[in-house]
DNA sequence: TCCTACAATGGACTAAGTCTAAGTCAAGAA
DNA sequence: TTCTTGACTTAGACTTAGTCCATTGTAGGA
């Protein structure tokens, strides 16, 4: 993660206390935080980092193509650091944990063309979704 | 879609006139409108129903697995009526046209088992998303 | 050290949806 | 047909998630 913070700014970002400790708190495997709970966790380093700040720096590193935001259902969108190895998800249905899977093959190859009506087709989210472990009892 | 008032009837459903507005609001092909835009078009036929009441309507046919709710971005939940066809969706990123798209093969089968965490996966949700043809200019 | 453009702040504002208390009415009973 | 009653509808307050803006602060270059 401190390569991202090389990365930034390598690419002119200024580096402010705030900034750091919301990428800082993006950190790590099987992480997908809401706007809200980033904004608490780095509430805990810094206190009076504001919510709109966080706002700010989510997008920023999602148009840096840094983190990826996710929106696996009606509610607060996701934030996902693991921006670099694309990846699908798979979501319990009972109490929401999330985590990255890969499919086999590329998901984009199963729509055949003839169910493309056109469009230049760039991306694909599959979200898989049943309960996990824990919730099967 | 009358089909469909015939087996709300059957379930039980007492029915008035805003359910049957609303039932009607949402007949046909590639329709996927929000509940904003539900009630719009039911509030042209019963110039006085309220908000809550297609809320309530639209939450009502979901459970009944008549209509199934959909979020494809981070935006207003949209309605479909074509709940008894499984299939994905193609959403334009520009103009936000969503068409139905039916990939080939079963989307759950790509999961590989070493990929599914324990988890009892029943549901996939797939989201393509590209330019539409008159969004591409 | 000073300057200033970029960034952070707090609070008002919006969009989408939920909840509630009071009033209405569909449909079965008599 | 009229009566009855619990299911349904209503308006508006409330919640959640997110955006916007005017003001204040500061990172980093000169
Ligand atoms: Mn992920
Ligand atoms: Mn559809
Ligand atoms: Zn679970
Ligand atoms: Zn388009």
């Amino acid at each position: 993660m401190s390569d991202l913070l090389e990365r930034l700014r390598a690419r002119g970002w200024r580096m402010t206390s705030q900034r750091r400790v919301v990428a800082e708190v993006l950190a790590g495997e099987h992480v997908h935080l809401t706007a809200d709970e980033v904004h608490a966790r780095a509430a805990e380093r810094l206190p009076e980092i504001a919510r709109a700040t966080v706002y700010n720096t989510l997008g920023e590193l999602v148009s840096l193509g840094e983190v990826v935001e996710l929106s696996t259902d009606g509610r607060a969108k996701r934030y996902d650091p693991n921006a670099h190895r694309p990846h699908q998800h798979l979501v319990c249905t009972e109490c929401g944990t999330i985590r990255d899977v890969r499919p086999s093959g590329d998901p984009l190859a199963v729509l055949p063309d003839s169910e493309r009506y056109g469009f230049t087709v760039s991306k694909v989210d599959v979200t898989y979704r049943g309960r996990c472990p824990s919730c099967a009892g």
